[in-house]
DNA sequence: CTGAAAGCGCTAACAA
DNA sequence: TTGTTAGCGCTTTCAG
């Protein structure tokens, strides 16, 4: 077993002739201490490359400096977006971000939970996975005094800071999009699993048709594998929805991954998009505007929630006085207009 | 400042009239520990959801059972396909991840390398930054035993473990392949910054040229911008190719973020791809097959790149006796043939 | 201005 | 079989 060894304080200070605590003081230039000792105690500490043990300090303190992040896979251009603006203030501010993945799996993400809460992180990000129903483990870290906050998939079953994007409006205003375009036999592909996030986009599906004086029918409406990667549930949900009396004339996805999937199976089933069908979906892929078509998409602020997210979670760690009311921020989606709905003729 | 005050062995000791010592003998299932009192101090740890303090553990042990690892972006294909194979054996062995990030600087690499080595992780997983041609702060940890492992971008200045691509092997196959489709004024884009991986894949291009009867023409090798980022930065590039009294009828791109916004500046600048110009390049986005046109790609197994040096470097943190010989895994490229560039007619 | 001592939570010799 | 003690590297009273 190979190991680090790296120069200590007492190392220091036995080199130097003085205390472990006179290093210790003189090192964050505290002002008991003289500014000859200081100069000593610096020069030494920098030409022998003196770092601080970083776990000791952890132990001591009762934290760490570090930010646990719960998402379901780090391989999702949202995620990663996400991850991006995590890091980008988490490192301003000082903090280390350790990431979790649970590839949308209850008791994964339990078990990463709770190993993250006993690394002794001082809070945690976290986008519950589509398949926990409770989070108690979340709870009860929360009552031990862990900040713990939300992005992206949420739950009232909580009361903490949240960031979300206006999945409801997104939905609600690109359904009105589609049919002010003309579209009459709306699709909607949705997860098959129950988040907030889904929840909220079939809500403004239905909202807008019906607003719009279209009928909800059930059967243009397809809940999927959660994230995508089943493809072949998602190419019986396609064929489904092609052998319907009246087939659908566009498709509108609900999340990143079916859309892209989507279009490709599109492809191989030789549907012309838009011709035969159009497209429309959430996605956070940069690459929308150079697909066959370029997709027209709704995107999520991705960086900005991470960095929301952080700015908020940082915030609550530092507070003084632990704060009585929370706050969720609901940061806007995007239409990009490309070509894979052009409206009918 | 709110801070999770968990159970610690000293609670269930006084509880249990027992001394520290002993529970922890007997959490961890010691020999010494009789069965009553093991079941004792068990199921008083399950009633009261004990676990272990894992900072305290790193601190008394020396290791934290975790691993670091370096990337220049989490928002990179290539890099979270391989942070997805790093995570999967890591798991799998008990090790956690800490991810940071270069962003292709040197000032951010030393200082992420020195944090992470401070945080007492057990291993590093680096891919260096395009900017960093001093490898010494690496170089230093090694020597005092940290074990590091290179991926993707290693260097001969330094003696350890390493998993890479065929970048010589692909570039070579891919050129020779454009040759035979009849293609005759091939360009290249490369990164601005000298890494192994560009190096060796100009190199392939150049000598597969050459042993096919071509001549390298330097005005048809564009260096451009580190990461792609810089889209303008490309657009001269491009523009200056078109304006060769010859212009390229093929562009070999040398790595992902390239290829991709290439494809988009070529949209933009309305060349048709592959008529105007074809294209075939580096690229590990999994929506090559729905691009327009659908991209003709080489690909890395990224999730296999990071399962294989991490494998490596658990190998390496396990092992008593230090070893002498490091070995370099290469791991093979595959060229997809898609669409963009079918050949001359 | 400097040092001795205690302790963060855990482990491991060594005693009992 | 159990307990005592020391110590990982650092910070922080409290004395000197």
């Amino acid at each position: 077993m190979s190991s680090y060894k790296a120069l200590t304080m007492n190392d220091i200070a036995k080199a130097l002739n003085l205390s472990a605590s006179t290093v210790s003081k003189a090192l964050s230039d505290s002002y008991e201490i003289s500014e000859k000792t200081k100069q000593l105690v610096n020069d030494y500490a920098k030409k022998n490359n003196y770092r601080p043990n970083l776990i000791a300090q952890s132990l001591k303190q009762g934290h760490s400096n570090s930010i646990g992040v719960v998402v379901s896979s780090v391989d999702n251009p949202f995620f990663s977006q996400i991850i991006n603006g995590i890091e980008s203030v988490a490192y301003d501010e000082g903090y280390n971000i350790i990431i979790s993945q649970t590839h949308e799996s209850y008791d994964l993400e339990v078990k990463n939970v709770n190993h993250l809460a006993h690394r002794s992180v001082d809070g945690m990000l976290v986008a519950i996975s589509t398949e926990t129903q409770n989070i108690d483990h979340l709870k009860k870290l929360q009552q031990h005094g862990l900040p713990i906050i939300f992005f992206d998939r949420v739950t009232d079953d909580m009361d903490t800071h949240k960031v979300t994007v206006e999945n409801f409006k997104g939905a609600y205003d690109s359904t009105a999009y589609l049919v002010n375009l003309g579209y009459k036999r709306i699709a909607h592909i949705t997860s098959a699993d129950e988040t907030s996030v889904m929840r909220e986009r079939l809500a403004g599906y239905e909202k807008a048709l019906t607003d719009k004086g279209l009928t909800v029918d059930q059967s243009l409406i397809k809940h999927c594998a959660g994230t995508g990667r089943d493809r072949e549930k998602l190419r019986e949900a396609l064929n489904e929805l092609f052998a319907l009396p009246e087939p659908p004339d566009v498709i509108f996805s609900a999340f990143d991954k079916v859309t892209t999937v989507t279009l490709s199976l599109l492809h191989e089933m030789k549907k012309r998009v838009p011709q035969d069908v159009a497209l429309l979906g959430f996605s956070n892929t940069i690459l929308a505007d150079i697909l066959n078509p370029p997709l027209t998409s709704i995107t999520q602020p991705g960086f900005e929630m991470g960095k929301e997210a952080t700015r908020m979670l940082i915030h609550l760690i530092k507070d003084e006085h632990p704060l009585t009311k929370f706050e969720t921020i609901v940061l806007p989606t995007e239409l990009c207009v490309r070509d894979s709905c052009p409206g009918k003729k």
